[in-house]
DNA sequence: CTGAAAGCGCTAACAT
DNA sequence: ATGTTAGCGCTTTCAG
């Protein structure tokens, strides 16, 4: 890369010349048309780009801000994504311009290949969001030099913002129980996710404490997409009888799970009711309407970067919630019991 | 901000001992234990943060990724904000860490008051996305020191990725024609932008060159989410007679829309047919699925970055398209014409 | 084991 | 109208 001396030498003038002029500042330090214009040429002709750390450490009065990275893989679902950066920009700190927000894209169960996050000279703090097994592991044998806050995922030695995943499959197990079901069933995306497994355990361990039976054939695991949930559904419609009640994992498989049934006749929440889980933008306008647990993404996003900031520095005092509740949006696929 | 420099002197060290430590170089300096204790306490005591952009300027390795700044509204469905982080990641540049990316809300039509884009200190160069016409007005009259690429808008003065959005309205004119349509009828978002804009005229003037009638009591205009086109649907189908087809300017609306005419018993295609725009992750698994016109958000992302690259840094030789072409995604709500 | 000093690329104040 | 120079806050030699 050359530097702002190099067009200096260029254009034979002053590297004070050149930072004025390419500063728009020509006119006010009343700098020759002709020397402008050698300037420019010489930046030009150099590729010159302006080294932004330079320039900031330099002007100074935005160099307070402190630097916070978001760590996502870029091959989850886009609607949560957009609902989690909706959630970061409605906290206070990105509205009044309290944090500089880095988007930091990694693959799935490589977060290890980051070295951004060994190094810490790029940002002053990460939210790391979709950690994988894998990452959680990785995690747990390395010591990074600066606060680091887990989205949806817990491990020792690390901050966390989360809701109870396993409370949430409870929940869901439950009213199963209180509808007076004895057959239920699951389906789970394929992904290697603690949430997910959690929430998982929670419902299939107190389903059974219950006395439901949560047979082998109605535990239905598949893609995490309206596809893979069209497919699980179809397995499941195409075999032995049905379950009362299905658990889906997520609301984007929940829906292709809808149009599977809906295609065979099934008819939800006649033979067979199911809920979904994160209560997606969609799911209120799926046939039928879909009950599902909701996920109060957007406040753990504003959650999460608020207690980063605040292990950032300490000095500011915000009270953070770090375990969110999550409750059960009640629509047609899975009626509210009124006498629960 | 106190600074390593307050350190070394509340800890009575130099400021190069007190480097040392915070990076955990204290090992292979062998640094008293005692003094890196002393030093940490300073340092929490003065409640210190490094200074990133003076450490990146220092270390120097990965001074020469160019900072881009991404300019979106936190007002906008998180969907689609979420399928455009997608194709901004999945470009080669975000792959290879290329480029750093910076996301940088703004307020609808508030463009002007973000003196980052003026004073271009925090970045080499910025993508505007969800531009309102006062936003374009703004940018029009500023002359921005950095090189600004707009998403979904043209402006004179600046580059534009974008898709035809005059064009896709005529498309879905076109087809309706085809099918042999006379009355038509709109759903139009509420909000100010040149691409919704633009898909009306193109559709309303294509229709009416085509003979096709347009009627004011069948355009409809309601909030940007699915109960807005749930609510234009159903004021549509409480009043006069309804129009044979039904262009509605996103499939958020749409979706809404649909579960209007179901929950009325109004059959689609049956008796009425709908075209949404956007062709987003569920627009498959609506009842009946929608057919859409397909904005290809994604590679239009990856563009934009790929555009601004080359702008900041002409080096690179990267051919961008600059003007995507959409087409119809064909579902039920509208099927394909065979012999079109 | 620790201190002193140079310099990353840039801007701004001060000279000329 | 342009050149000179002093740092911004930090890391990193190199000397002790």
């Amino acid at each position: 890369m050359s530097g702002i001396r190099d067009i200096a030498k260029l254009a034979n003038v002053s590297n004070g010349t050149v930072s004025a002029v390419l500063n728009g500042k020509g006119d006010a330090l009343r700098i020759a048309a002709a020397t402008r214009e050698r300037v420019w040429e010489a930046a030009r002709a150099l590729n010159y780009r302006p080294n932004i750390p330079a320039r900031r450490l330099r002007t100074a009065d935005d160099t307070g801000v402190p630097v916070v990275a978001l760590f996502w893989t870029w091959d989850t679902r886009s609607s949560l994504m957009g609902r989690f950066l909706k959630g970061i920009q409605s906290s206070p700190l990105c509205q009044e311009n309290g944090v500089e927000l880095l988007i930091q894209p990694y693959a799935s169960s490589c977060l290890g290949k980051e070295l951004s996050l060994l190094r810490g000279t790029r940002f002053n703090g990460a939210i790391i969001a979709n950690a994988t097994e894998l990452d959680l592991a990785y995690l747990s044998q390395v010591n990074l030099p600066l606060p680091v806050v887990l989205y949806q995922r817990s491990q020792e030695g690390y901050r966390s913002i989360q809701v109870d995943h396993y409370a949430s499959g409870c929940e869901v197990a439950e009213l199963f129980h209180a509808k007076g079901f004895r057959q239920v069933g699951l389906i789970t995306p394929h992904v290697s996710s603690q949430a997910i497994q959690l929430r998982q355990e929670g419902f299939v361990e107190t389903a059974e404490r219950l006395g439901m039976l949560v047979a082998g054939e109605h535990r239905l695991l598949d893609a995490f997409s309206e596809q893979g949930g069209y497919e699980a559904a179809a397995r499941l419609s195409s075999g032995p009888p049905l379950p009362e009640a299905l658990f889906v994992l997520c609301d984007q498989m929940a829906i292709g799970a809808l149009t599977a049934f809906r295609e065979r006749g099934i008819e939800v929440p006649g033979q067979i009711q199911v809920v979904g889980y994160d209560d997606s933008e969609g799911a209120a306008f799926t046939v039928p309407s879909l009950t599902s647990v909701h996920l109060p993404v957007e406040r753990m996003a504003a959650a999460a970067i608020g207690l980063l900031a605040k292990l950032i520095d300490p000095g500011r005092e915000l009270a953070v919630i770090e375990t969110f509740a999550t409750h059960i949006v009640y629509r047609n696929s899975c009626p509210e019991v009124k006498n629960l």
